[in-house]
RNA sequence: GCUCGGGUGGUGGAAUAGGUAGACACGCAGGACUUAAAAUCCUGUGGACAGAAAUGUCCGUACGGGUUCGAUUCCCGUCCCGAGCACCA
């Protein structure tokens, strides 16, 4: 019999959905283990070979833990909600229900040819009603709760009115940004607006004023990890700086528990850091400085890290965008601070990025005055201090900050090294080391010793004191958009109102019109009846994240309509134990999820303050590009080793029409109009294409579909070569060549059950100590390999393993039956079908992984005279005094021996001498 | 610039509480079976040198040092590649 994986693949497939073998509930009897993929967004262009690389590493996992005794969650949904749909509902009057609907089904097809073990059952969708319930839900929790530095958590926002009532806000420890300090008596006298427009600064979720990233190409605010180098991630437009009115998340009053929390967790050393370099922890000190422009005196408060190199401040400069500039540009510099300022706005954040070899800035004509020394120094603005870090304003000490030195050398501003015998003539001097000098009282101390000393000082003379700045910021919650969770708010008499949590879902109304209006506001604006009771509803979305937030806590209670998830169901499946996804997620989705996490914890909504216990990155694969080279201004196109000799244009042409770089003409010519009539300069008779690895997409025409390797050679062979192609988490360019040996591999692995005619043969025979030390090594190999991720290193010992099998001709069950199971997670359509050839009922999924014994893997263990003839050099270590010669007796623990014509000669001996010691001879 | 990874045959990659470097696979070369092809199987395959051959010797894990009886693995320095952050005071 042929293995024919079409028919076995279709069968157990089939068998399954309709068995709904996969299918998970709560079992206190059973320890629970839950592996969760991140969710797609499913996109036109349906899966590629890169998607799936995480989906089966943990189904392999998923189906090992099974085989384990575990009662394994392992569910799949998709981001449904997200810009993509929208653009594309603008450019076709598509709406993006009906577009996301039809990518669903694609992407559901696809993901059912590989055989994955989720419980579709627990099916979620981001834009299904039913579940953006309880991602406004949350937002509605979030707005009535303010989070309480001194008990570290949310709380309801009534406790904190209760506080206003008795005694003001000044002595309340919380998270917030009001300007305002007032007593219980002032508080009582505020209108209700007043009173409405103090609790928004605290509340978590918030309407705010900010610095917002606006995209103007997008028609929308976004969030900062949407955009890099000044360009939306989505679309590549340009992206700038504009104040606007928004609502945010305070992601940064758990900015410490965040932190923390990661010490817990374990990720990989560099997500790790990733999220600790977005958080950006830095411990310093805030100082006060009085400052003059002439008329009125200020008190002006900067953050620095180096409290220690305050004698060397000899200037100061406010960022462009800071509230001091107004109130300290004396009237015979405003026209010149004016123009800067203009100037500064004209350019675009990615051009702010860019260009920061350019020193800009302009002098204020105020001065401040110097805590320690009483001298004034001038203040000035430039574009190199950001406003939104710290306070928007620095001490600049440009003998030990290259950006100070920079502008200092720039505008010719006095420098003071404060470092003995460091040299400033050329740049500045940043590193922490060295000895204090030019620093009065801080003088003869080192770096590390004037640090502490310089912020006890300021704190004795009351200057300031130790502060805590974080670089993580409040996330920007609305987007200018159709295709998102409307928020449940209605605004009245200009007071944000929450709708009553019984009126959730608030659900996305039809449309016609995905443009902007012309006012450039939402769509939803334009919408009539978008009201609630009369009042008019807010008309942006929430962000892509928010529905991806808390997905994989509605996963354990899919279905329920009165909770995210029960206590009963949190309780007993918790948090992720895996969690398989991309590193491009570090800063988005994993910070903000496990905020939301931590603040549902802190309503003890959840049981645990971290969602995801293991995460794994898997790596991205690549696509290899191939390229044909037409002539400039012809219709000719050049072989690639020929193109030096034309001027040429490089064009992308799709990889599916060409075979080992050989470019198939005719499919060419065909693939599009434009190259009908193409002419070819050939080499050797062929079309060489070039090539290059670069990102896989529609657009490189690099794309192989797992569609297509299917059909050719099942999804069992391309599980097990996605996993062969090297290790997880590395990325790696697809790469076809290779995958017949895999798939070589499972035609042998199959044939191993049958004898030499082809019937299948498996017998009831002892198996001898060969073959199960053939059976119980690989036991091992596969358990260790599947625990540490290695997942390629297991598909080298199933061929060994397997071909050993083949040599000695073993048909025994009691050794292949083991091995159906062993081979299950990676490839479980011929495993089912061999398990059921066996006759067993179905399925594998339900039989238990093989039992590893050490006893018939196990080599020999006695004492056994061994002469070393003077190879033996490891005389200290033994603590022994040998010549060479001399023959020595030790207790040996282990003798590997290695089998030659002549008999057996021992290759590795490993001895006890107090400490094993492995002993090469 | 800072942080974190990484550099091993023609290719993807094995092997690190330090102990036979190159598992396994691809590719390539040769062979068997076949009218032929496909499929399958076998042999060889880091480099250099010696030998008819079995085999042996030397060199080899980016480069230069160090620790060690022994280093792909540990330490120091240099170079290169990848990822992330990037005026964060």
């Amino acid at each position: 019999m042929e293995y024919n994986f079409t028919e076995i693949e279709q069968k157990w497939q089939s068998y399954w959905s309709s068995g709904k073998t996969f299918r998970v509930r709560i079992d206190p009897s059973r320890p629970k283990y839950y592996v969760l993929d991140m969710f797609p967004y499913p996109s036109g262009a349906g899966l590629h070979v890169g998607h799936p690389l995480g989906y089966i590493a943990s189904d392999i996992y998923a189906r090992y833990k099974k085989l384990k005794g575990y009662n394994v969650l392992h569910p799949m949904g998709y981001d449904a909600f997200g810009l993509p749909a929208e653009q594309y509902a603008i450019q076709t009057g598509q709406p993006p229900q009906k577009t996301t609907e039809q990518n669903i089904r694609r992407y559901r097809e696809q993901m059912d040819k590989l055989g994955f073990s989720y419980d579709w059952d627990r099916e979620i969708q981001t834009c299904d009603p039913s579940y953006y319930k309880w991602t406004q839900w949350a937002f509605l929790k979030m707005f009535h709760h303010w989070y309480n530095k001194d008990s570290s958590k949310a709380e309801p926002i009534d406790r904190l009115i209760d506080a206003f009532n008795v005694q003001g806000n000044g002595q309340v420890q919380a998270a917030h940004h009001c300007q305002k300090i007032f007593s219980a008596r002032e508080w009582h006298a505020f209108s209700e607006k007043e009173k409405e427009d103090i609790l928004m600064c605290y509340r978590i979720a918030y309407l705010g004023e900010t610095t917002v990233n606006w995209c103007a190409a997008l028609g929308t605010v976004l969030a900062n990890d949407e955009v890099k180098e000044g360009l939306s991630l989505r679309g590549g437009y340009p992206v700038e700086q504009k104040k606007m009115k928004q609502w945010q998340l305070r992601v940064s009053a758990y900015a410490e528990r965040l932190l923390e929390g990661l010490d817990r967790l374990d990720w990989s050393d560099s997500l790790k850091e990733m999220q600790r370099n977005w958080i950006g922890k830095s411990d310093g000190t805030e100082m006060e400085f009085r400052v003059s422009n002439g008329s009125e005196t200020f008190s002006m408060t900067v953050f620095t890290t180096r409290a220690d190199t305050i004698f060397g401040v000899t200037f100061m400069v406010l960022a462009p965008e800071s509230e001091w500039v107004e109130k300290l540009t004396v009237p015979g510099k405003r026209k010149e601070v004016e123009k800067y300022l203009a100037y500064v706005k004209t350019k675009t954040e990615r051009e702010r990025m860019t260009q920061t070899h350019r020193v800009t800035g302009v002098f204020t004509g105020s001065y401040a005055t110097h805590p320690f020394t009483g001298k004034e120094i001038p203040v000035w603005v430039s574009e190199y201090v950001m406003a939104g870090y710290g306070t928007g304003a620095i001490m600049a000490v440009p003998a030990h900050d290259r950006r100070d030195y920079i502008f200092a050398k720039h505008f010719d501003l006095p420098v003071i090294p404060l470092i003995e015998g460091c040299d400033i003539s050329s740049e500045s001097f940043d590193a922490k080391e060295g000895v204090m000098c030019n620093s009065d009282f801080l003088n003869g101390m080192t770096v590390q010793e004037a640090i502490p000393a310089a912020i006890r000082e300021v704190e004795k003379r009351k200057l300031g004191k130790r502060k805590t700045n974080y670089r993580l910021r409040d996330a920007i919650f609305s987007r200018q958009r159709y295709w998102g969770e409307p928020f449940p708010i209605y605004y009245q008499d200009g007071i944000a109102r929450t709708l009553p949590e019984s009126s959730l879902p608030l659900e996305l109304p039809a449309i016609d019109s995905f443009h902007p209006s012309e006012s450039g506001e939402p769509p939803l604006a334009r919408t009539k009846n978008w009201t609630y009771q009369g009042y008019p509803l807010e008309t942006s979305t929430m962000p892509g994240f928010a529905g991806s937030s808390a997905y994989y806590l509605r996963y354990m209670d899919p279905h329920n309509p009165h909770a995210l998830v029960s206590a009963q169901a949190n309780k007993y499946w918790q948090d992720v134990d895996l969690y398989i996804g991309g590193t491009e997620h570090a800063t988005g989705h994993l910070i903000y999820s496990r905020f939301w996490n931590k603040f549902l914890y802190d309503l003890r909504y959840v049981c645990k303050d971290e969602p995801f216990r293991k995460l794994v990155n898997q790596g991205m694969i690549q696509g290899r590009s191939s390229f044909v080279y037409r002539i400039k201004n012809t219709n000719t196109f050049v072989s690639c080793n020929l193109k030096d000799s034309y001027e040429t244009t490089e064009i992308h042409v799709d990889v599916n029409l060409v075979t080992g770089d050989r470019l198939d003409l005719d499919a060419f010519r065909a693939w599009n109009p434009e190259y009908k009539d193409a002419e070819f300069i050939l080499e050797n008779g062929e079309y060489i294409c070039g090539w290059a690895i670069e990102k896989m997409s529609k657009s490189m025409f690099n794309v192989v579909n797992p569609d297509t390797i299917c059909a050719r050679y099942g999804a069992d062979t391309l599980r097990m070569y996605e996993m062969f192609l090297g290790p997880l988490e590395q990325s790696k360019p697809w790469d076809t060549n290779g995958i017949d040996g895999v798939h070589r591999f499972l035609r042998k692995f199959w044939r191993l059950f049958f004898d030499k005619d082809g019937n299948l043969y498996v017998n009831n025979h002892v198996p001898d100590g060969k073959e199960l030390k053939i059976l119980h090594n690989l036991i091992h190999k596969v358990e260790e390999d599947i625990e540490n991720f290695s997942f390629n290193t297991t598909i080298s010992a199933f061929m060994i393993s397997v071909n050993e099998l083949a040599d000695l001709d073993c048909h025994k069950r009691e050794i292949l039956e083991p091995l159906v199971i062993l081979i299950s997670p990676y490839a479980p359509h011929i495993a089912e079908e061999l398990w059921t050839l066996l006759g067993n009922s179905p399925s594998v999924a339900n039989a238990s992984f093989p039992v590893f014994n050490p006893e018939h893997t196990k080599e020999q263990t006695f004492e056994y005279p061994v002469s070393f003839n003077g190879k033996l050099r490891f005389k200290k270590q033994l603590g022994l005094n040998l010549e060479s010669e001399e023959i020595i007796r030790l207790v040996v623990e282990d003798v590997r021996t290695e089998k030659y014509s002549g008999g057996e000669k021992i290759k590795k001996v490993i001895v006890i001498p107090g400490k094993i010691i492995n002993i090469v001879i």
